[in-house]
DNA sequence: TGACTGGTTCAAGCACCGTTGATGTGTCGG
DNA sequence: CCGACACATCAACGGTGCTTGAACCAGTCA
């Protein structure tokens, strides 16, 4: 029994295409070190800040991110079950062994 | 230390989007579960047999998969590693855990 | 209220990738 | 040698998605 089995192939292809981007790749990297808001994630993925958020939503609607705003500022974290969603992604149980 | 340490970013991008495609996807499935010549494949993969070698030759191109002629046909099988590479093309070492 | 900063959204341009039809390569049977 | 089959490659079209510049919200401070 593996967390794959929630998700739909459509929904394992959506994924991984949310994921088959440098600068949304390179996001998910940071946020997995620790959260970050929209302005420190600048500093370390150089690319225009609407280009950035426009990222940001692609990875938001993928489930993958969550938003907050906190004052002027919107933090951005790695959701809680990405792990999971990224392994239960890959084709033929390729993601299965890890809790 | 994890496969993922061999790998660059460039080369976890393309191995994304290797996956990250609808007929590219169920080929590896079911060459997850067995090897299998094209003739068989195209009956579980319903496209265009043109259109199904083009993205054979994409998971040629990006060392998920092996060809090996047997007379008329080509058996097509798993790379040895391609589980590894998988895992290994995840963000934030979300594919570690498995040996 | 008005200026300023942090982020987002919108509309348009452009490159890339998947699809298609035709042609090419290699193998077996007659 | 010739036709048939299995598969690969080529050239061209079309749509999707990344990028860009501008305009637009939300919150803070004077």
């Amino acid at each position: 029994m593996s967390a794959a089995d929630v998700l739909s192939r459509e929904q394992r292809i959506e994924l991984l295409q949310a994921l088959a981007d440098p600068v949304r790749w390179a996001v998910l990297e940071e946020l997995g070190a620790a959260t970050r808001c929209v302005c420190d994630l600048r500093e370390r993925v150089p690319v225009p800040a609407n280009l950035l958020s426009y990222h940001l939503k692609v990875l938001r609607d993928a489930g993958l991110v969550t938003a907050t705003r906190r004052g002027r500022w919107v933090d951005y974290a790695l959701a809680d079950d990405a792990g999971r969603l990224m392994r239960a992604s890959l084709p033929g149980g390729a993601g299965e062994g890890s809790a």
